[in-house]
DNA sequence: CACCAGGCAAGTA
DNA sequence: TACTTGCATGGT
């Protein structure tokens, strides 16, 4: 048992769950395109639209950026919103093509609060999205928040329920260490406890590695 | 059949 | 500022 709740939970999960080797992907640019398919959708339907953009051979900056909007869309279909997703990696590309020249490793090279500032100017890219890439694939250290780790704190009462995005984020800078392989496996560790047992609408049981917290 | 999933932006009052 | 709505497929 740890004074630091933070810490009681992290550790209570990784003993049950053990390390989780996020993000699933097989490199970089995978994971940028799937932080942006997985924004309100299962993940299942996620790697569905990733095997299609593999087989295409559509997984890399180049061949993606010369897709047009209509095949691209057409690629990401079962990921659900793709319409609008198509745009959001389109926007994404230009970005890091004008402020990057289209080399991820030029965005790990800049600075958290450069790289943040220029992902969050890019339309379909908000808090989440922008925290996913520069933590893993940037590896800077900062904490990812989602509905899950909402979720997940607030109805064990370690925050409360009203708390925005940069309200909770602090609270979890605040009260680990500045680890980025933390901040990688706790993240993937309370997706974990959530998708098993802090389902929406589920009350707490006492099944939950985080029972009696 | 209803409900949910690793959000975000735009519109309304 | 504080809600509300559109976006959309696939699994349970």
């Amino acid at each position: 048992m740890q004074n630091n709740p933070f810490l009681d939970v992290y550790d209570r999960l990784f003993a049950y769950y053990g390390p989780q080797h996020w993000w699933p992907a097989d490199s970089p640019f995978e994971i940028l395109v799937g932080a942006v398919l997985t924004q309100n959708t299962n993940w299942a339907n996620v790697t569905l639209a990733i095997a299609n953009l593999k087989d295409a051979g559509c997984l890399h900056f180049t061949a993606m950026q010369s897709l047009s909007l209509e095949s691209l869309a057409e690629y990401i279909r079962p990921s659900g919103y793709y319409n609008i997703k198509a745009v959001r990696l389109k926007n994404l590309l230009q970005m890091i093509e004008e402020e990057y020249e289209g080399e991820l490793q030029f965005l790990c090279d800049d600075s958290l609060d450069g790289a943040r500032e220029n992902l969050l100017r890019v339309k379909g890219v908000g808090p989440e999205t922008a925290d996913s890439i520069l933590l893993y694939v940037a590896g800077k250290p900062t904490f990812v928040i989602d509905t899950y780790t909402h979720r997940v704190f607030s109805r064990h009462e370690i925050v409360l329920e009203d708390n925005d995005y940069y309200g909770l984020q602090q609270e979890f800078l605040d009260s680990l260490p500045e680890d980025i392989a933390l901040f990688n496996e706790f993240h993937a560790l309370i997706v974990a406890v959530a998708k098993e047992f802090c389902k929406k609408g589920k009350p707490r049981c006492k099944e939950c590695p985080l029972h009696g917290v």
